[in-house]
DNA sequence: TAGATTGTTAATCGATTAACAATC
DNA sequence: TAGATTGTTAATCGATTAACAATC
């Protein structure tokens, strides 16, 4: 399994060649992508060689097939349908956020929330009570879930998730979990990022 | 500089030890944080004696001044004002989310947005429009700006931040953005972050 | 004292970079 | 061919962990 970091970068290298066919780009070098990137030019082929992304000595890597490569490891070519428990600002904002993903395999289908007054079944997105989750988890196979609960109920919420054997949890909440060998469970905690750019800001040398 | 693990770890001891002392505890040993936080006794020495924090043989830690050094390391003692750029579902999602901030040290004092109908001056937190963000930094010193504006609009605002001497930014804009010299960049891509997620699902041993 | 933990140094591990032969 | 880039190995760098003397 490759790390993390190396994961990240296949998402930046895709963002750069994107914008380097709408130039009308069709091949590059290791070494420009490298400038582009601030890492060195053997990484970048380094990462390539460990995804099978081969090229030529004549004109460097042909930028349609890194591409399909990149997509094909991340497994774009299926989709992955996930949902949004909790359905507040947050919650709304990532259904409405999620519409303008440019690139296909993402796609949220779903909304749950213990509100009715949220119901909304025939929305874009339909918004369902907490009580049908597991009725949809099930016929929908769903693998993965966005918690977007308020603070008070996420401890509970993610016990749910986990006990529907949701293998994948993006987490909102400023409550940090631990993945487990079943869960995989990833934090976005927005006061740790704004409370990091703080610190960064205030030491720099 | 403390590299960009260490502040995250420092974040992550702050949660845990906030939780102990809920549970009444006072003071702790590197071991058992080490156990609870998945890293090597060691690291957690390290880490504490990297910011001067020192514990005894007898008890451990003092938790309590574990936190105080962590909060000022931190810069918690100091207030740092932020500002919303771009006040759509995200941006408000951010405002009220942000008065759930538990700690100090953190406030979202103002948005600004293109639509007047977003305009709410009296509102918790004010929303002005964006022709006047310039006269608002230099009134109150503004260092730090959340960018929460549709992706056409992301370079160009990102553009004008620089140009106030913004010097910290957290961008949700799925535009990808390096930072400077003079300004420090933290990008929040929650594309990216559902793509590794389902990496690491689909790519489990 | 005996036992256990801190603080710190040395060893290990993993990721990144430099270097260069092979290739076009 | 001469020049430049890939693919890959060796070297470097940095972060984490193991080990242990000092200490309570």
């Amino acid at each position: 399994m490759e790390s993390k970091d190396r994961i990240k970068r296949l998402l930046d290298y895709k963002n750069l060649l994107y914008q380097l066919q709408s130039l009308g780009f069709v091949k590059v070098f290791s070494d420009n992508i490298a400038d582009a990137m601030g890492i060195s030019s053997s990484l970048v082929r380094k990462d390539f060689a460990v995804f099978g992304i081969v090229g030529s000595q004549k004109g460097g890597y042909e930028i349609e097939s890194i591409i399909d490569r990149i997509n094909q490891v991340l497994g774009k070519n299926e989709i992955e349908k996930i949902i949004i428990v909790g359905v507040g600002r947050i919650g709304q904002a990532l259904m409405q956020y999620s519409k303008g993903f440019r690139e296909e395999g993402i796609r949220i289908i779903a909304g749950f929330d213990s509100d009715p007054t949220k119901m909304n079944g025939g929305a874009d997105i339909p918004v369902f009570p907490i009580n049908e989750l597991h009725e949809f988890v099930v016929e929908n196979k769903i693998k993965f879930a966005i918690v977007a609960v308020p603070e008070t109920a996420a401890r509970a919420t993610i016990e749910i998730l986990k006990q529907e054997k949701i293998q994948g949890i993006l987490n909102f909440t400023s409550l940090s979990v631990k993945s487990t060998d079943e869960t995989t469970i990833s934090n976005v905690d927005i006061e740790h990022e704004l409370a990091q750019l703080i610190y960064f800001v205030n030491n720099r040398k």
